[in-house]
DNA sequence: AGAATTTACTTGACTGGGCAACTATAACAC
DNA sequence: GTGTTATAGTTGCCCAGTCAAGTAAATTCT
């Protein structure tokens, strides 16, 4: 009967927890989903998307970071492997000799064009189809908000990424 | 200007990059402030108010597992650590002797409360602050649904956690 | 009761991604 | 131009968590 009250009301903690089993579930799901049928982890399907979206299918490094929500280092790695894949190569930019753009090449291009319908229909599944209109803005709207930057700057020391 | 359609609507693909955005960012936020003011990792957190709330402050080590979202080896690990800072204590079971129930010390229930103010406030500011009553009802819904199990079984194989 | 199966973990090997330290180029100060 | 600082990536080390294989207790079959 040990009735212990961390501060938060009801409502509250029932969002949290339903946001921390799908922070948890989701991107397994849909990562398990495409690497049985692709054979393709999520996050390098993700990084050829947004190549296939960019400009001239070619991004720097830091903008593969930025749209994978990943660090640098985490974004060098993933370049790594789809370089090894061949899905993607470097060039030493013409511009800015400290970095290589990331282009996407046209094996990279047919793989993700395989993977897609995969990766549509895991979604719908596990996600799209269980949501109506209605909530489909609402979350949209909801997800946006609390993804965005933190803005606090109470504390003093803010160390961003290395 | 190449111009790709994967197949989903812009609303569609919308709510996915809201979704993989709060994904990667939400717990590495909440983690990150948790670290910082109470050294304390968030899935550690979470096993102990999980441990806090149930009955006799004691669980399985499966039951941990299910909580968390984690595999049993996961769990497993988590517990490990917990005892390791004897926050909980592994009891082999009375009842059943192929495992151990998972019981919160007073070191660890102490541990916690400290940490609880932190975690709220993170919780705010990251996240409640963010949304109105209706977006909060609509999203735990929402999520809900998003993170209820797969309920699939299209394909023939089902292996599910080791 | 003894054998076979199932359950409840535990453990070893591995992987992805984070952080901090390092390298190389660029930009700025003078 | 040379020295200083900032920027863009890369790399070594580490940790959390997964998977597959192993162990031990419990349950079921006969």
């Amino acid at each position: 009967m040990a009735h212990h009250n961390n501060g938060m009301t009801r409502d509250e903690k029932a969002l949290m927890q339903a946001l921390s089993r799908a922070i948890s579930v989701v991107p397994r799901v849909l990562d398990a989903d495409l690497q049985r049928d692709q054979q393709l982890p999520l996050t390098d399907y993700f990084a050829l998307t947004y190549l296939s979206e960019a400009e001239g299918q070619r991004l720097r490094i830091n903008e593969v970071a930025t749209r994978l929500s990943m660090t640098i280092s985490g974004a060098t790695r993933t370049v790594n492997r789809l370089e090894a894949l061949e899905f993607v190569a470097r060039e030493r930019s013409a511009s800015d000799g400290r970095g290589a753009d990331v282009v996407l090449t046209d094996v990279g291009l047919k793989r993700l064009k395989a993977a897609w319908p995969s990766h549509r229909d895991s979604a719908r599944r596990r996600v799209l189809d269980r949501l109506d209109a209605n909530e489909l803005a609402v979350l949209t709207k909801a997800l946006n908000s609390i993804g965005a930057e933190p803005d606090d700057f109470d504390s003093a020391d803010c160390p961003p990424q290395s």
